[in-house]
DNA sequence: GGCGACAGTTAAGATGCCTTAACTGTCTTG
DNA sequence: CAAGACAGTTAAGGCATCTTAACTGTCGCC
């Protein structure tokens, strides 16, 4: 019930995702991870470091001891895994199948990494897989879909059955020029 | 910079995209918008509802009189639009191309609504038009894909350009066990 | 061995979003 | 037109996440 508030129940939330990952980044590139690494990192205070490593001391993925270097348990390794893969398969989606702008595509794919199920990224990572692959249907796939119409031309009544009283499309491309002046404002 | 802190500054929360939707439908279903009607529809307390309403009047996307009925601005009508559309889209590529059941799509469609650039929306939706189509490409495709392995079973060093040191698909099936088991338990 | 540099922590406060409890306005109805 | 029902608001408070300011621990160096 009430899907939407679900939302602040996830896991872990992006804040988190995020600490997690960097923990797992900074043991990875320099061994160890300190507190005043991972503000850096986030660009974040390091009193904000300590409280969240308090957090998610408690919700027992991560270990701590004062002044000391922080470490990922178990289930706070495998959060951070989670969370990397998903970001992994979704950008690869975007910019390859779906050429987006690595710009956008990475920003995109920041937002969403922690929320998307894993049902989802396996499936998106066999479509990514299968449209990159050299079977002759993806080939095909590549070749028709570049050429497949940008904008539904043709719009009319009954003309596209995923639009509803107004173009979806027409009205995502009026999002974009809002977009466009927003960010140039 | 700092990507991943962008996710508190995005135009609406994911309350608020959540609360200018329920105007909007209440408006189209029943003509009015009331403060009750929102918090059943919403699962939340009507003085919740008066708060945020105050929020959102602050931000320009509602109109509100004491003790009257709430109103959609242009903008808030806009924003509205847009993730209902995004919801739409981002539903329709989930269970048609990607095959998800309708209510895992259902739910990630809710998370990520208000998180997806208008930019990604357009080309989901491009994407979906073209593969449901009867393009020929379309139902090679469909074919294909039904047959396209759902395993990389064949895994080895440099098989699968997707995986790293592990297997994505592995790591992500895991998950979904631990996911299950979470569920269940 | 003591001192300064700097890493880390605590404390206090802001914001967003929610709650409950108590108060106020509006409207129907006899 | 007054009383009660109910819609809506305000006030106070909780939780998550962030900040700044002030305090504390650690460590290398003379």
């Amino acid at each position: 019930m009430d899907v939407w508030k679900r939302f602040g129940e996830k896991e872990v939330s992006h804040s988190m995702a995020h600490y997690l990952q960097t923990v797992a980044t900074l043991k990875r590139e320099k061994g160890h991870a300190r507190v005043g690494d991972i503000a850096d990192m986030l660009g974040v205070s390091k009193s904000g470091v300590t409280s969240m490593i308090r957090s998610l001391h408690v919700r027992g993925l991560v270990s701590h001891e004062k002044y000391g270097c922080v470490e990922l348990t178990p289930g706070g390794q495998l959060l951070a895994e989670r969370t990397e893969s998903s970001r992994r398969v979704l950008t690869m989606f975007l910019t390859d199948i779906l050429g987006i702008s690595g710009k956008v595509a990475e920003e995109d794919a920041c937002m969403i990494e922690h929320l998307v199920s894993p049902e989802v990224s396996v499936e998106l990572l066999r479509i990514t897989s299968f449209l990159r692959s050299e079977h002759p249907v993806a080939k095909q796939f590549r070749e028709a879909y570049q050429a497949s119409p940008r904008n539904c031309s043709d719009h009319a009544p009954g003309a596209c059955d995923l639009c509803g009283a107004t173009c979806l499309r027409e009205s995502l491309v009026r999002e974009i020029g809002d977009f466009a002046v927003k960010v140039q404002s």
